[in-house]
DNA sequence: GCTACACATCAGCGCCGGTTGATATCAACG
DNA sequence: CGTTGATATCAACCGGCGCTGATGTGTAGC
């Protein structure tokens, strides 16, 4: 099944724009290695914590990260298959190589 | 090879967020199928020309995509390799499953 | 030559989003 | 209970980006 049916791209660019900021991307790939809470993160980053904090808000609505709060604590973690749909959509770009013309020159 | 180095983060950031306008990720989506000239992706997304042409400098100085003159047209195509690096990047993502705990909650 | 068309560039505008400081909330600890 | 520390929320600021209209450039065709 070769990506079955693609996300409307609203929904794909969504998923691209959570990747598209440097601090955001550097969060998130943090936390393929571990699991962190927001602490971490503010002296691994050197982010103001609300700025962290803000980026995780966005992270936790688009449910590519949950938050466990353990004490005054709050670890998190990707969730898995975080990431599926705009990795099918990349395999089908990278994979391109020389597409044909189909048409001809405009005129619709 | 897992991936190798993985370039800076700001860089993989940039790429994402070239995927990241839903009107861009159209563009680029549909030259995976086929090459296109200006024209065609006009009236292939509604957008008015001259924010088509804005989007395909953007895609044009980033690389991903070439514009050959041929008379009055350009016909654009997707370059390969390009999202080489993105798509290395989301392999990674996808593929975590419960990362563990390394360190002790905060206090660096 | 002139006209028509494909395409690019430029300048301006409006809005979305990242950053920040102040503040609220809640748990741990004495 | 009061203090300290971790974290979330809010309001405000501000810069960048996407969109657009006007305009420039070059080509094809008459």
């Amino acid at each position: 099944m070769p990506s079955a049916v693609r996300p409307p791209t609203a929904e794909l660019a969504a998923e691209f724009a959570l990747l598209s900021d440097p601090l955001r991307l550097q969060i998130v790939l943090a936390l393929t290695e571990e699991q962190l809470c927001t602490c971490h993160l503010v002296d691994l980053t050197g982010a103001k914590q609300t700025t962290i904090s803000h980026h995780l808000r966005q992270l936790r609505d688009a449910g590519v990260i949950v938050g466990e709060a353990e004490g005054r604590f709050t670890w998190y973690r990707l969730t898995s298959g975080a990431f599926a749909a705009t990795l099918g959509a990349l395999v089908g770009l990278a994979a391109v190589e020389g597409a044909p013309r189909l048409r001809p020159a405009c005129a619709d």
